[in-house]
DNA sequence: CCGCCGACCGCAAACGTTTTCCGTGGGGAG
DNA sequence: CTCCCCACGGAAAACGTTTGCGGTCGGCGG
């Protein structure tokens, strides 16, 4: 049987072909289990069907809900998900770039926050398909797909001063990633909005999205004696969490905490987290799509999609204590 | 240039090649910026220096270490890993496979701990390269890394026994998993050796790795009023926790809760969980030398691995209540 | 009965590598 | 100076698909 007509009986429903002839090829593929080589697929048509996206660290269980989100969205057009992890490094972002186009990936999804600007560039320069995933863009010909930092960080002010907070810290992420400045700006904004005085030494720029470094953070906020730290992610708030029993403070009462993400298990340590829940699967999910809109040429309806997210209240929040008022 | 000069000049050192032909050709490789592509490289080599790792679900924390500790240890050797999430159903393992093979990966790693035993027979009698990570197999000729189950439950029941507790009860993981049969085998054997009856009315199966299940299984369990449970996995103990709890009964004070694999975060709820460490990382290494090891045809010196877990005693167990140890 | 048209399917090229085989040219030795 | 050998690099085949092109055969109409 020739090569030719196996591959019209396969693929090629359009093509006219004799019933008989089809059964045929069918019933050899059976038998011999052929399995078609993606590999020369790939290379005859240029095009693999393959989608690769970069995170920092699927560790972080911040991401795995994106991925699966990208993933489904993926398999459901007939795509694949490559995953690289770029741990937040130059080198390790430049290896997977690299990796991916030689093995010929579609299109990104690129979740990496702080991906040198200049590596997107160069993509944005060859015209290279990629979404933006949990970051934005300040070129408005990207695709990105994010969340309402701002919106959120005014959310979360506004639930913290309507308990009555005044001496509201704030943990910043990074200022390198979108993510972190956006939040900052939304933190600063709202407190302004209020009229409350946000100081410099209200605020801590943590070097990293984990929790050694929202300990840190915390540790020098807790000089200013806050009565509320809002932390731009949950990892943040597990290191203000540990400094603040280190410090002998209690939680609530003696100092409220807010995070982001509303990653597993949050909701149940002691006491069980208030935070911003993102929704992650439907932005992985929003994103994949948008990519393979763009691949397969398909009008793309919005470049830029901005989700909200919505504030759970558990037990990391209460009103100041007196004591802490008088003190305010 | 010829392309044979071009992919001498790249990949054969051992060849002769004057220096300058040399220089001549990575100057144009650099000024080109010429990647070559892995796609028809695969193609003509017939290996594509790839391997395919098959896990449950990404989303649940025990799996991202042994995802990243395979990654590094296949990047140390030139290899790249594809993930595929199972969500541990017969159809989306059959699909990843044929997706795995499809796109030629040289070798399989995998994790999922039901993967059908006529998938794994089929593999075997196809003798295509894979390594069983975090399960055995009683086909001795099977490679595995896996960890000393067995005696991780003996573990957990000494240390609850040395407390004092005698009405210790196990919610066993899948029993069609290897995980779940052996740590539910080394309880049993475990009291059995110590003399403490333990009747099956001490013993729940989870029907899957999962927060709900230990829930399920723990209201089920509470009848029978032990002083500790052994949870067959951390999420399991969650669940307990959470019905625990709903049951009005306090941590450790008046039931003691032990889990297995200490996933990030169980050191950070209330109470701070005892459970046992599995070295994650080490067996995602480990696995993935293993099979690179075979696929290189170097000599493999340990076909089965079995790694040693260890306690970690944290706030979730003590002594049993006054009240509890004379009900007992 | 013959010719034409169209349906079906085989042929061959191409995708981008790697590798074997061979031709060529230069250098060294006699 | 001539001959031989070898170091180098070009030619070509092969990996397994997909697809445009064209050949063949059967059926139908004249």
């Amino acid at each position: 049987m020739h090569p030719s007509t196996v591959s019209r009986a396969l693929h090629r429903a359009d093509l006219p072909l004799r019933p008989e002839t089809r059964r045929r090829v069918l019933a050899a593929v059976e038998r011999l289990e052929y399995r078609p080589s993606a590999i020369a697929r790939g290379l005859r048509l240029q095009r693999t069907k393959t989608l690769g996206m970069l995170v920092p660290d699927i560790t972080n269980p911040f991401f795995p809900p994106i991925i699966r989100g990208a993933e489904e969205a993926a398999r459901e057009h007939g795509y694949e998900l490559v995953l690289c992890n770029t741990d937040d490094t130059a080198e390790r972002e430049t290896a997977s770039l690299r990796l991916l186009r030689e093995h010929q990936a579609d299109g990104l999804l690129i979740a990496t926050s702080r991906m040198a600007d200049t590596t997107v560039a160069a993509l944005r320069r060859e015209r290279f398909p990629f979404v933006l995933v949990n970051r934005g863009s300040h070129i408005s010909a990207d695709l990105s797909v994010e969340v309402d930092n701002q919106r959120a960080a005014e959310t979360v002010i506004a639930h913290l001063a309507s308990l009555g907070h005044r001496r509201i810290a704030h943990i910043a992420g990074p200022l390198s990633t979108t993510t972190g400045a956006e939040r900052a700006a939304g933190y600063r904004h709202a407190m302004r909005a209020r009229g409350i005085p946000a100081d410099e030494s209200l605020l801590a720029e943590a070097d990293a999205y984990a929790e050694p470094s929202g300990y840190a953070a915390t540790v020098q906020l807790l000089r200013s004696s806050p009565t509320a730290i809002f932390a731009a992610n949950d990892l943040l708030v597990l290191g203000a969490l540990r400094a603040a029993r280190e410090a002998r403070l209690r939680v609530p009462h003696d100092i409220s905490l807010v995070g982001v993400n509303d990653i597993p298990l949050v909701e149940l340590i002691d006491p069980p987290l208030t935070t911003m829940r993102v929704p992650q699967r439907q932005m992985g999910q929003l994103a994949a799509n948008m990519l393979i809109a763009v691949l397969e040429k398909t009008p793309v309806s919005r470049r830029h999609i901005r989700l909200d997210t919505t504030l759970v209240i558990r037990g990391s929040t209460a009103p100041p204590s007196t004591a802490a008022r008088s003190v305010a």
